[in-house]
DNA sequence: TGTACATCAGTGAACGCGCGTTCACTGATGTAC
DNA sequence: TGTACATCAGTGAACGCGCGTTCACTGATGTAC
């Protein structure tokens, strides 16, 4: 064991990380994070100021990862030769990945929304994915596609990222923590499908 | 000052209602509760279990005061001579009396969702407001009347709670904690427009 | 190639926080006879 | 009308929790000369 670790600071973003997986926000703890990667526990302050420098950083990592997902089914959708069919199922492929993030990945996405940031942030964190986009900016780019293609009037476009963002966040808000949590899951694929419909619907 | 206290349950119960309203629901604190009470900090576990079932209590009077603004907004709607017209600006008021409630009482909000609870709870806890439902029984009545006007094909009835509430609760949640925190007045107005409208048109 | 020294990255002991909760207790109240 | 006693509602001291953070420190590393 040297008495240099070498990769303390990624040691202990992963070890963070594996705990807000877990636990959510409130189970990154600095103490923790630093048994784990196998140290004394105020040499995190060589790395991170702070216990909430290191949230921060964590929660910056859940945002990719939440990222990440929505690309990756987005890329599931198979393209056809319809342009505008395509352009809508993306669209929808978005919104089912951020449920689903919410419900596989419930700590992580807890996680992400703990930290005080402005939208900025949820729009583009760099080096996420091939886009370079957060979750925010990937939304914003689907639906910027579908006025592109003429299938979403110009005029619905502004604020258009709101409504889409709100019913599935709500969602999934209601379903890990609130009181839909206890749904069967039949019931909640209904809802999911009735959200996911409802906000095509009210493009 | 009495040895007997006489009201210090309701005492207990108010001050940690007045903390909820500050700071949410870590706020709602034991010892704070009876200090406010100007009592020994166990004089709390005569009426109370423990500091969870204080908190619950809290919670279910902070859901009544949502509902009771849902109410009161849906009063103010004018009665005119067309009854359909009427039952969706009911509708729309109800959501945006939901996001009121956040906006205005943010602490009150974050108590009312802090407590793990089913959905039965939200559909109607007793003595509240004339009707005597919750805000989840309040959407469902909303909803209803609009099918029985025929204004709502009923084959869109079943889940439609789900769609209309996850938009005005997630739009509450990303405005106040999350993302949409830093939005201007003027932003923000935009967004609560766009999801009450995209709700109404998801129907 | 050596040596001196600044610098960096770790250690270990300690503090304070504020709370929830428990224990043994005392003061007030109501009721049976 | 008094008295004995159960019961209820409060008191006060104490514990343990687990953490974040600070302090003074030591071991390793790199660089100037």
């Amino acid at each position: 064991v040297p008495y240099h670790h070498g990769e303390l600071r990624a040691a202990l973003l992963d070890a963070g990380i594996a705990l807000a997986r877990t636990g959510g926000p409130n189970a990154v703890v600095l103490r923790a994070a630093t048994r784990t990667a196998g140290v004394s526990h105020n040499a995190a302050y060589r790395h991170f100021e702070d216990r909430s420098a290191l949230l921060r950083a964590v929660c910056e990592r859940c945002m990719s990862e939440l990222a990440l997902l929505i690309e990756r089914r987005c890329d599931d959708v198979p393209v056809t030769d319809s342009q505008v069919a395509d352009a809508w199922l993306r669209l929808e492929a978005t919104g089912r990945a951020y449920i689903e993030f919410a419900l596989t990945e419930t700590g992580w996405f807890r996680t992400a929304f703990a930290v005080p940031t402005g939208l900025e942030y949820f729009a583009s964190d760099e080096g996420v994915g091939r886009s370079g986009l957060g979750p925010y900016g990937l939304l914003s780019t689907r639906l910027d596609e579908l006025v592109t293609l003429g299938a979403l009037p110009s005029e619905q476009r502004p604020g258009a990222e709101y409504a889409a963002w709100s019913a599935v966040h709500g969602l999934s808000s209601l379903l890990i923590d609130g009181p839909l949590r206890d749904l069967s899951d039949a019931e909640r694929a209904v809802a999911i499908d009735r959200v996911v419909t409802g906000v095509v619907d009210g493009l």
